[in-house]
RNA sequence: GCCUUGGUAGCUCAGUUGGAUAGAGCAACGGUUUUCUAAACCGUGGGUCAGGGGUUCGAAUCCCUUCCAGGGUACCA
């Protein structure tokens, strides 16, 4: 049992003793003790009040002193205003270093035996990806790491939407206009020559759309009847038909986006357990569709679509199957969810997509909940804020997106530059250096993407450069770094038992927040929220270089018990750091 | 129109189940290196928490309302 929960259980026997009132747990209001005033945990009395029937002043020192006479570690408290601030004895602090925070199995949290699946990525094959779909992989992957270090079991799942108009857009314009290049001839990279085409054909439907418009056509007609639409169409029906040549095609085209994919995927560092492809489940969901038929959750409309009504949930009436018997998105969702359901059997389901598709996944869950799916409940939707430009929305189409692979190579070459100008890499090897440009850069990158609330939308400027000091990730990788160092100079090996010493301010609270470390974890994963994690990571390294500078040399240090306990504060720092940055997919350097 | 999500310092963001005088970073200004990595540390300035009303001992946080912005809105995904 540690303090707080100490504190609690006494506060809760002394409105008993004191007031003879039964107070409910919740009522008892704990929180961190400002840094102006004296101790380290305080109690917030204006709930108590209601039980002790006297001022808050008075209630809090006749608190203050109950527990300092009947809690062992309580040694001393004060009262400023509503609140009772309690001084807890260092030898505590002390010992909850020492004897946990110093345990190997510090942070490391049980498995819990649940099974979560957490569907992210999930591109379209017919273009590049783009800053936004950044945010989506760094998030998805840093949920799956999070729910991973909170006890589940994960699986990372991406559905790849390999089918469809769009992709024979670019297929079409390709073979019209492609004259055989390929990724080898131009020496682009296949996700990108694939997405050339999709712009190509954009541009040449647009033309085509003018030119018939001049012919007296509205813009709607003119969209419908573009001999180039009718084509793509028909091209889409072959393919769904099996047409030799066409599926030929498709598979050339998409092998070269999955090259390029997964160089992207390499450099991000992201990673998946298993692969869905919409090619493969775009029919699904036509069983799910006579199962709401037949138990009554969809109707058919006269004309033989099939429709849910869920007016009286508060939205509307949603199409789940058109009249001439083909899916629309929603059906393939139901029939994707309950096959993979079939597959894994988790307990959760976790689908990370854009805020966008908010109505989407809304709607999708209470069709499965009415159905009777045991399992719908474990559905959520972990939705996220578009990445905005200064100028609007990103538009593939337009070209107007931040590239993926281009904004890697940026910030790679930025680390590098920034790097070079600080010139303490000279010892560095070739490829050290590499690796080290590449961990900073995607480091600053990552963290400036994930240390915002996800359902924020993020704005992006690309003519201001991300930040690699203050609040970022090579900040953290340096703290780190710099720990390492001083372990190595101070020669530090975790043999030696942990020593007792006086501490001061700064190393009790450092204690007090690197204690909080698994809680962080748990809080973080339960609110699928990377960033609070960030955050915390950031107030770690910063605390870490207080402390650094407020306390002589410790290499120098020449009373080896205070030696000691300095590196053991600076080892838990380092560890947490680095377990704290792997969840969000930031690898530290031992050396920057 | 209706539904939904946001609005906190010049900029980018934190802010726990409502708790003390709303915090960081960047930018600006000043200081710190014969001492373990200055991508660091210390300090100064900077706020009508979009506006208004309400609940409460106490509201950035909860409720109502207005404004602004994003997203969605029945056969795109």
């Amino acid at each position: 049992m540690n303090i707080e929960q100490h504190i609690v259980t006494a506060t809760i026997a002394a409105v008993k003793q004191l007031y003879d009132q039964d107070i409910p747990e919740n009522q008892i209001n704990l929180q961190d003790t400002r840094s102006e005033f004296e101790g380290q945990i305080t109690i917030v009395v204006f709930p108590v009040v209601r039980f002790s029937k006297k001022s808050p002043e008075a209630t809090a020192n006749e608190l203050g002193e109950y527990l300092v006479a009947n809690v062992q570690d309580v040694t001393a408290f004060n009262v400023i205003k509503g609140f009772l601030n309690l001084t807890i004895a260092d030898s505590y602090w002390l010992n909850l270093f020492n004897k946990e925070l110093l345990s190997p199995q510090f942070g490391s949290i049980k498995p819990n035996g649940q099974k979560v699946m957490v569907e992210y990525s999930s591109p379209n094959t017919n273009k590049p990806l783009h800053l936004g779909h950044v945010r989506n992989n760094l998030l998805g992957y840093s949920v799956a790491e999070l729910l991973k270090a909170d006890g589940y079991e994960v699986i990372k799942v991406n559905l790849v939407n390999d089918r469809g108009i769009h992709i024979c857009k670019s297929m079409l314009a390709w073979q019209r206009w492609g004259n055989g290049e390929t990724p080898e001839s131009s020496f682009l990279k296949g996700d990108h020559l694939v997405g050339k085409y999709y712009v190509i054909f954009d541009k040449e439907y647009k033309k085509e759309i003018d030119r018939l418009k001049t012919e007296g056509q509205t813009e709607e007609e003119a969209k419908k009847n573009s001999p180039l639409i009718i084509e793509a169409q028909k091209m889409l029906q072959d393919w769904e038909a099996g047409d030799s040549e066409v599926i030929d095609l498709w598979k050339k085209m998409n092998g070269w986006v999955y090259e390029g994919f997964d160089v992207t995927y390499k450099n991000l560092g992201v990673d998946f357990d298993k692969y869905y492809y919409e090619s493969n489940t775009y029919l699904l969901g036509k069983d799910t569709v006579d199962e709401g038929l037949e138990n009554g959750v969809f109707f058919k409309k006269p004309d033989g679509s099939v429709w849910i009504d869920l007016t009286a949930d508060g939205l509307d009436q949603k199409l789940v199957l058109r009249a001439d018997g083909t899916s629309v998105y929603i059906t393939q969702d139901l029939g994707t969810a309950q096959m993979k359901y079939d597959d894994f059997k988790m307990d959760q389901s976790i689908y990370v997509v854009g805020n966008e598709q908010d109505y989407h996944f809304k709607v999708l869950f209470l069709i499965l909940e009415k159905l009777g799916k045991s399992w719908a409940k474990g559905l959520h939707h972990l939705s996220y804020g578009m990445v905005d430009l200064p100028s609007g929305k990103m538009k593939s189409r337009e070209g107007t997106v931040v590239d993926a692979d281009d904004l890697i190579a940026e910030m790679v070459a930025t680390a590098k530059q920034k790097t070079e100008v600080l010139g303490k890499v000279n010892n560095f090897s070739e490829e050290e250096k590499e690796a080290l440009y590449n961990q900073i850069g995607l480091g600053a990158l990552k963290y400036f993407l994930l240390k915002v609330e996800p359902k924020k939308r993020l704005l992006f400027d690309p003519s201001e450069s991300i930040d690699f000091q203050g609040n970022t990730g090579p900040f953290i990788q340096y703290t780190h770094a710099r720990i390492k160092s001083l372990l190595n100079k101070g020669g530090y090996s975790t043999e030696v038992n942990a020593p007792e010493v006086a501490i001061t301010a700064t190393e009790l609270e450092m204690i007090m927040l690197l204690s909080k470390y698994p809680s962080e974890i748990s809080a973080a994963a339960k609110a699928y929220s990377p960033a609070t994690l960030a955050n915390y990571l950031y107030e770690v390294a910063k605390m870490f270089n207080k402390f650094y500078h407020e306390v002589p040399p410790i290499v120098k240090e020449e009373d080896s018990a205070v030696k000691q306990h300095r590196l053991n504060l600076s080892s838990v720092t380092a560890s947490i750091l680095k377990t704290g940055m792997n969840i969000l997919g930031i690898t530290v350097p031992e050396r920057m």
